[in-house]
RNA sequence: GGCUGAGUGGCAGAGUGGUUAUGCUGCGGUCUGCAAAACCGUUUACGCCGGUUCAAUUCCGACCUCAGCCUCCA
């Protein structure tokens, strides 16, 4: 197999080639559990789902760990204003988030480490950047010093100096050069907070990532994937401290970070009133039709959410669970048409073109399942979803009556009656003399 | 200002140095009591200007426009 994946290190697309091919290491930033994720949360999950799948079919193992944040000041904040404890708002979005990545058809990763769980972890590698002198202590912070760090800029292409001269930040005191960053920093009682070799306090930022790719998955990984804002500062900050830690500039082999998502041409934004929660779309749409609609642009691309790209991403799936009824051959196989894209830099829109041609419907569902699409049934697709009020025995019943009506030549009787099924989202076929309902979709 | 991308037909969105993307929508047709579904047909595409070439939307160069990042936002 060649895969071949486009690598933020390099910008260029690159033939991957594993650190240990029996087994690839893969790390995603995963949430922070401070509020409903919304629908841009949802892209990386689902753009990392995909290629989890990919790699998952080409190699015989894949260890992928996606971590979930549940020490920021973000759920600090939020404890603060529903006067609860933290643990219940990072449980509770925990939660919401397992739920909405399983309406999503996303695969549970192979772990998914929590920062409170891995505070030991945290504090010991920030031991070792201090040993080696990348780090300082001053007012009860401890702070990553970037100056130590020669290739500090290499994934975002940036360097030390220029980036400064665009800073608009005021630049704490406790920093000895702007560009530090805090890998440890003092809680107050109500904050919550760890003893350390450097008092009570919390890990900063960046330091989770590295700690817990390293404790689940070791010193070198394969594949560390988010979303493009991260490349700058996380993910850059990420390579100095577990490069400095480890003493190894071989963090990470593949940075693949997925493009923005706007809301109907806008960016997302709290000012502008458009972020739209998972919670809230999967209430009016199915959650295929909106991992259709999130892998329906290349991962790299900007992608335009909103009502015309779901209802096409509702017409494709319909389409496709449709042609789940043709005839069945033996051919048990992944369609060469459907694979190939993926395996060019997870080329998904190609992809998903590809799978409308496919004829045979066992072929379609092992395609289609790649891209972790079309998991029901034909039938549980276009069964009555609880967007109609109307029981099965009521349809049936109206659909003798017009049947009669149409053997009478009533014609009137029998298109009043189609037009009321319409009103409640029944739409009826009349085939081979028969009549058959759906739901409408 | 620096860095990274992007500009394709009504819309979404691939791809390619010369021959159909695909889907949605619109229009016409076959079918139907009427529909639906299905099938068939169909409408001006490749930001602007140069260059290379027998040939460029595709390669090269300049330009224009847009987006993201430049310290806690996926």
């Amino acid at each position: 197999m060649n895969f071949k994946i486009y690598n933020t290190l390099s910008n260029k697309k690159e033939p991957f080639v594993p650190l240990n091919p029996k087994c690839i290491k893969m790390y995603v930033c995963g949430p922070t559990v401070y509020n409903y994720a919304h629908i841009g949360n949802a892209r990386p999950a689902v753009v990392f789902d995909v290629l989890y799948r990919v790699l998952t079919n080409i190699y015989p193992e894949v260890i992928y760990v996606r971590n979930i944040t549940d020490v920021d000041d973000k759920i600090n904040e939020a404890a603060k204003k529903l006067n609860e404890p933290i643990s219940f708002i990072t449980n509770k979005y925990t939660d919401i988030y397992h739920q909405d990545m399983k309406n999503l058809c996303v695969l549970s990763p192979d772990h998914e480490p929590r920062v409170t769980d891995n505070i030991k972890q945290i504090i010991s590698m920030i031991q070792k950047i201090l040993d080696n002198k990348n780090a300082y202590i001053n007012k009860d912070h401890v702070l990553f010093d970037v100056t130590s760090f020669k290739e500090y800029g290499k994934l975002s292409n940036r360097d030390k100096d220029e980036m400064l001269s665009g800073a608009r930040v005021e630049v704490a005191d406790y920093k000895k050069y702007p560009g530090d960053f805090v890998l440890w920093k003092p809680s107050s009682e109500n904050e919550p907070g760890w003893d350390s070799p450097w008092g009570y306090g919390r890990p900063g930022w960046h330091i989770e990532c590295s700690s817990m790719a390293e404790t689940y998955l070791g010193e070198e990984i394969d594949i560390h994937g988010g979303g493009q804002d991260l490349i700058f500062p996380h993910h850059e900050n990420e390579i100095a401290q577990s490069c400095s830690a480890h003493n190894n500039n071989n963090y990470v082999k593949y940075w693949v970070h997925n493009g923005y998502l706007n809301m109907e041409g806008e960016k997302m934004s709290k000012s502008l009133g458009n972020i739209v929660t998972i919670k809230e779309l999967l209430d009016k749409y199915d959650g295929e039709v909106i991992r259709l609609a999130l892998l329906s642009t290349h991962y790299r691309k900007p992608i335009n959410f909103g009502e015309s790209l779901l209802e096409q991403s509702q017409n494709i799936l319909n389409k496709l669970y449709k042609n789940l009824n043709n005839e069945k051959h033996n051919d048990d196989l992944v369609s060469d048409d459907v694979i190939n894209p993926l395996l060019d830099d997870l080329n998904t829109p190609l992809s998903i073109s590809n799978l409308l041609k496919i004829k045979c419907s066992k072929t379609l569902l092992n395609s289609a399942n790649l891209l972790g699409l079309l998991n029901r049934t034909a039938d549980e697709w276009f069964s009555l979803n609880n967007k109609s009020t109307m029981l099965e025995n009521d349809i049936e019943l109206l659909i003798q009556e017009r049947d009669n009506a149409r053997k009478s030549k009533d014609f009137i009787r029998a298109d009043e009656i189609r037009d009321q099924l319409d009103k409640n989202n029944v739409i009826l076929e009349d085939v081979d003399g028969k009549t058959i309902w759906r739901a409408k979709k």
